[in-house]
DNA sequence: GATACCACTTACAGCTTTTGTAAGGTTGGT
DNA sequence: ACCAACCTTACAAAAGCTGTAAGTGGTATC
């Protein structure tokens, strides 16, 4: 069933919230507390956020910032701060689209509806620095191009895209392809490393697997 | 370029919105006439729609529904028509946004940006009676399950999609998949559209490519 | 500057998946 | 009942992916 959170510090708020959408059939939860939001969320997982900017703690903008480089469900900003600055700031840092409290629930319903059709769609994909690596085919998209990645070096993308812009180090990257090392040919992982360094060499993104001595490897795109 | 196309009868709205987007660097275009909008549309091919919903002639409604049935680029809608009914009307035909008349330039500017950024991830795309492939990889997605088709069945399931729900021919199909029917045998097909139905078979779907009787295949999907 | 270590490159053979061919079975209309 | 169209299964060639092996190049340390 489809999951939707409502983080909002407001007690009566985040109940009515919630009942609007649960009262279509939609599985909601609401944030319980300020300490740790961010782990609350993801245990949740949720197919799309309704988040507060006035919160106590961290700010609504922090938080969504957060979440765009760590997750891939969209983001509406629903808040009473209702200037224009604050809109654009919060599409530039990510949000999915932005309404002004108090909001008619059925806008409310139909924005988050399209938000979620449009999700659907794109379920499955990792998002890190202008890429996008979709996890089933291992399709990579960058600015107007892509390359099908085979699996070996698709699951090397993945991590490295995951951790970016991060240090992975070999024994990470060991367990995340092969499984347990296995006592495989510790060469194994540098020439797929190379493949992978090939095939992105033709998005102009040759650089882009970084080395470091004795650690592991790092992913830098410069957008 | 990211191309943007303005559909807007007032001349001088028109060419200010043109502006506005074209002082950005983005190629813009702008409706020339009404007798054949949907034409005129798909020629300039553009990464974004603008539309108005009070046009000569036919309503933007309409315009706006048929274009999201044959096209998949996002559509943003601007009109001076600002009561929710209007909003939702827009949001279930499919329009990726509503912004009402007067609008700051700055907030068309970040909406815009935002349409462009998400859709640029699902380019490539095409959607049918709630199925969505991508053409570069043939992954196949309904509901919340998938497949990964090879590429032949792929082809096969891209026409069936394209011309979804009329009959495709055999020949249609020959000339899409193997290129000018070059002494093929007939079975083949045959043997590819088996295929074709056990994969889609996993989705629940194993009724859907159906058969006339010396004519071709066609797609059912039952939503 | 010699040495040891780490990183990179290239070639090749086994494996898996896909694809077309062939042959035989099933369905439906007359 | 017959025939044509459609469907199913099995098999072998082809293509792409993957790991092994062996050799080259670069860099830090003594």
């Amino acid at each position: 069933m489809t999951r939707i959170m409502i983080v909002e510090d407001d007690i009566y708020l985040k109940e009515e919230l919630m009942m609007t959408f649960a009262k279509k059939g939609y599985r909601t939860g609401g944030i319980s507390s300020f300490d740790a939001p961010e782990q609350e969320i993801m245990d949740f997982d949720p197919d799309l956020l309704v988040l507060d900017i006035n919160l106590p703690g961290r700010s609504g903008f922090e938080l969504c910032k957060w979440l765009k480089a760590h997750a891939s469900f969209p983001i509406l900003v629903l808040t009473a701060r209702d200037t224009l600055e604050d809109e654009l700031t919060a599409l530039n840092l990510g949000a999915d689209d932005f309404l002004v409290k108090p909001c008619h629930p059925d806008r409310l319903l139909a924005r988050g509806a399209r938000l979620l059709q449009n999700f659907r769609k794109v379920k499955g994909l990792i998002l890190s620095g202008g890429l996008s690596l979709d996890t089933d085919t291992y399709k990579l998209v960058y600015k107007d191009t892509h390359v099908i990645l085979p699996e070996t070096e698709g699951k090397i993308m993945r991590l490295l895209m995951e951790r970016c812009p991060s240090l992975v180090t070999r024994t990470e990257l060991f367990d995340a392809v092969w499984g347990t090392e296995e006592f495989c040919d510790e060469n194994i992982l540098q020439v797929n490393i190379a493949r992978l360094r090939k095939r992105l060499d033709a998005l102009g993104l040759g650089k882009a697997v970084q080395n470091v001595r004795g650690q592991g490897y790092y992913l830098e795109v410069e957008d």
